[in-house]
DNA sequence: CAAGTGATTAGC
DNA sequence: CTAATCACTTGC
């Protein structure tokens, strides 16, 4: 049995236990004939709101990007990095306060075979294996920015059994190199030994 | 290890 | 308006 997370999971204000919890879950986009795409999330990064030197609402930053961070929990957060990825966050907490997880790993469920045709490696370990990749492989576009995890295009599933507290491992976030005292920050979360994590 | 790609942002 | 930067991936 797989239930729909609720919003009540989303809006909790502890961004830290959202992104442990969210290890485990699955995430599903269906593609264009209805097949279900989905991945089980082994790795994720908190951002923590306004303190967060390494997030983009530091300093309360409300642009036209950062709008969506600032939604109710449960809300997609996607944007366009390096002129050619995009990157799959979900919105945590209360409207208005920024928090986000961004999701860097998933190891492939269903439709593997739409995710080769997307993104044709030549080792499925290179599928998902990172908060680019796992767009690609997933369809996940600018066109995901906004949309309700709690709606029909895109949403995250219990899957019945947690992820024990000996199997899960934190770290210092990758990739914020400009987030002075925030660089080595524990907020990144794995799961332990799995190979779709973007980097052991 | 460096190139690539273009949106986003800050600063003038 | 301009220019630097970027929560990355790939191929050398």
């Amino acid at each position: 049995m797989s239930a729909w997370l609720n919003r009540e999971f989303y809006t909790r204000r502890n961004t830290l236990l959202v992104a442990r919890q969210l290890l485990g879950k699955r995430l599903v986009v269906p593609a264009s004939d209805g097949a279900r795409v989905s991945g089980l999330i082994v790795e994720t990064e908190a951002y923590m709101g306004p303190q967060d030197k390494a997030s983009h609402a530091f300093n309360n930053r409300r642009t036209k990007r950062t709008e969506t961070m600032y939604a109710l929990g449960g809300t997609a957060y996607v944007y366009f990095i390096y002129g050619m990825y995009f990157q799959f966050n979900v919105v945590v907490g209360a409207e208005d306060i920024p928090h986000a997880v961004l999701v860097r790993g998933l190891e492939p469920d269903e439709g593997v075979e739409w995710m080769r045709v997307r993104r044709p490696v030549k080792r499925d370990r290179e599928l998902t294996s990172g908060p680019g990749k796992l767009c690609m492989a997933l369809g996940i576009d600018r066109t995901f920015d906004r949309e309700d995890l709690l709606g029909q295009r895109i949403w995250i599933e219990d899957v019945g059994h947690r992820v024990r507290a000996a199997n899960i491992v934190a770290g210092a976030r990758v990739g914020i190199d400009y987030a002075a005292e925030y660089v080595d920050k524990p907020w990144r979360f794995w799961i332990k030994d799995n190979p779709y994590v973007s980097r052991a």
